[in-house]
DNA sequence: CGCCTTCTTGAGATGACTCAATGGTGGTGG
DNA sequence: CCACCACCATTGAGTCATCTCAAGAAGGCG
């Protein structure tokens, strides 16, 4: 499957009725911090469950697209794509992240979305966000917390993909997806002490990180006979949590504690 | 001057009573779109109007920062390091654009600010906005505006770094900037015709695209040869805007409209 | 005028890329 | 249960874009 080609355009939509079952996730993504007074009227607000199989694509760069997504479970990637084919992904998404808020809800989708696992998702129209970003100030606050979240996020990728070499980029980023994982505990199930549950092929990595498959492959060599990292069947192994820090220069406390917020 | 480095740590602070000066900058920076009756009280809160001279560092990474800053004239940049001295520029603020807002208002700054030429600024308590954020949703809502359009610029630039080539990242950047300039009008003084005034450094250049020094150099030139764009005395021509566009693909008017947003 | 920063150019080194081919693995259907 | 297929991972060899090191030229400022 080529993740920067067309893909499975269609999002599989099994709507489900308003109430929403993954309280936890929900609570974290959207409403967490405000009033209940100020939750009420949310309920007057269409929202629906929806599963994503994997490899569907949610949204597209450039389409107009009329709704916003609050991630319950699974894995879905953020892309932006040049007319030639390259891609990259700007980031990885896990459950209780908020997918598709733009400045202006009107215009076209900034990037696409795809599910890199089964998903499930909570759908939410623009415009009833943007008429409940007015009413309370609370979400609005919400939202624009998010925003910075994933600015400073968003920020640290660039600081990666500019100015680290391949080995410390992987390093970067296969910690950093570790240690979100596990802050957010059981809402990314299969974790165990010293591993997670990985379903990123290398050429996504790859796509992430600016670097060209065989060479993720390589650095990905490397990192494993040195016992720092390794990935195997769908599994990221943290062999030596120090080295790894000591090659990624990233603040793993910020990171946790963003990934609760 | 190394960027990286620790340059002038203080930041010059020429206190000047509440009232600001700059209105039109204000309005679109903080308080665009904001009805009237909901801005009276914002005469409350503290703000002062700061002249940071050029190469003065407004604040810096990992340290804490009461303020959070509307910029009204002049070029500021962001940036973030590695411990070895590796900097990532990772945007250029122009006037109209805000600073130093993020997530949680009480942890370390997660990027550095640098003026390059004088600028003005005008400095917020972080906990005045915070207050103010949960008494105005048509303020907070303006900030979740702000970071999303921060994001997808930002986003943009990740797509740069991560997938274009040195030539593509240069056409990308300057006329990404010449764009913006451009669109601010007058709050950018001395633009011209085919050409804007231009600030930066080929080492700004370089830092901001992750690429060597000499690169840069090397690339104006190429550049400057097939008469697409070319720096010359602080000023930035625009030789082929059509050239510069198609080696750039970027959309232009979404840049333009989101300068102004 | 002299100093310091910034720009410019050359030559050689190299990390990452490309092209090409092989090997593994999991899912599907006979 | 096995054979097949598609996808993904792996490895080698050669190339190339960009980096590094080195030096000199050009500008701006006190």
């Amino acid at each position: 499957m080529k993740l920067g080609g067309n893909g499975n355009q269609l999002i599989a939509t099994t709507s489900i009725p308003t109430k929403c079952v993954h309280c936890a996730v929900r609570a974290r993504a959207l409403f967490q911090g405000i009033p209940p007074d100020q939750l009420e009227w949310t309920q007057q607000y269409r929202e629906n469950q929806y599963r994503a199989p994997a490899r569907a694509r949610l949204f597209s760069e450039g389409q107009q697209h009329p709704y916003v997504y609050t991630l319950y479970s699974g894995w879905v990637l953020l892309s932006n794509s040049l007319s030639d084919g390259r891609t990259q992904i700007l980031r990885f998404a896990l459950p209780g992240d908020f997918l598709g808020f733009q400045a202006n809800a009107t215009s076209p989708m900034s990037s696409s979305a795809y599910a890199i696992t089964e998903s499930m998702l909570c759908a939410f129209p623009k415009a009833d966000l943007q008429r409940m970003m007015t009413e309370s100030s609370g979400l609005a606050a919400r939202m624009a917390t998010l925003a910075a979240r994933d600015m400073a996020q968003l920020q640290q990728v660039l600081l990666s993909t500019g100015q680290k070499n391949a080995r410390e980029k992987l390093a970067s980023l296969l910690l950093e997806l570790y240690v979100r994982v596990r802050a957010l505990g059981n809402l990314v199930p299969g974790s165990d002490e010293h591993s997670i549950v990985f379903p990123l092929s290398q050429e996504m990595l790859s796509q992430s990180l600016g670097l060209s498959v065989e060479t993720v492959n390589r650095t990905l060599r490397g990192l494993r006979e040195d016992q720092i990292l390794e990935i195997r069947s769908k599994r990221l192994y943290m062999l030596d949590q120090n080295k790894a820090m000591a090659i990624a220069e990233i603040d793993i406390n910020s990171i946790a504690e963003q990934a609760l917020l």
